[in-house]
DNA sequence: CTTGACCTTACCATGATGGGAAGGATTATA
DNA sequence: TATAATCCTTCCCATCATGGTAAGGTCAAG
């Protein structure tokens, strides 16, 4: 199967495989003669692995660590489950951090009279409000 | 003021200063004979603006019509209130992305008993689950 | 006058992805 | 079979906002 064909079964661009070939998240691929790429059932399946696991949000490292136990027969189910939570409190924390920014927009906005005078609380925040340090 | 002091004052480091400077985001400062960047109150103050709206996720070519509404006195609320609303919803359609990644996650976890044992959902999950087309 | 703290520019890196160009290979069609 | 269309290859560039570092100039205090 060729890189084109792969991309299209794993749902992974042809890009991003060559991509993931180059920065060793997944083994250099068998080549034709020609030095086209070629492609198993079973490369395919492990690249719908890392795209399922991109769709749940994983950074690639993750998805590197996800891989090894994913091949790993001896693995612990629990150092599965320990990366799947740290990645649920990151997109925990992720959320809430965007929930107070919208929070706050929201209430701007909403003492916004939003016609055609000059007037807007949301401006007058911005300029004014306090700083919050980085985190 | 040298771009350190602005920076402290502001909350925007240096070198953000700069690069907002170089991208035509803020007109570029004064120098001193010595090529020192020197910086008003009135300055600092629109450094403020874009940080608060930095930390409110907006992005920074949303912060230039920001700004651009912020100088002009006769602006219609209207348009602040309609970026504002703009980005209420960008926040909240990734909000959402993110709560749908989480939920799933969280799913598959509590079906991994986590344990010595290798059998895990999570895993089984990524490896044959269905793949979602990309946005 | 030296030392340290500051400033300058320029370059590189991030993370994951896309775009495009230049050129070779394969396949389909006339 | 000739040609065109489609695929593949590598290489470089861009995103977006931010940080780091290095090499060198400036300034103020001791």
């Amino acid at each position: 199967m060729n890189i084109g064909d792969a991309a299209k079964a794993s749902g992974v661009s042809a890009k991003m495989i060559r991509y993931y070939e180059s920065t060793g998240l997944i083994p250099a691929a068998e080549r034709t003669g020609a030095g086209y790429r070629v492609y198993t059932d079973t490369e395919v399946q492990m690249l719908r692995f890392i795209r399922r696991a991109r769709d749940l949000g994983f950074p690639v490292d993750k998805i590197e660590d996800l891989l090894a136990l994913w091949r790993d027969r001896s693995r612990h189910s629990a150092d599965v489950k320990r990366l799947a939570q740290e990645q649920i409190d990151g997109l925990e924390r992720k959320i809430a951090e965007m929930q107070a920014m919208k929070d706050s927009l929201q209430h701007l906005a909403d003492a916004c009279c939003g016609d055609h005078r000059p007037d807007c609380p949301i401006l007058t925040d911005l300029g004014s409000g306090p700083i919050k340090q980085r985190a």
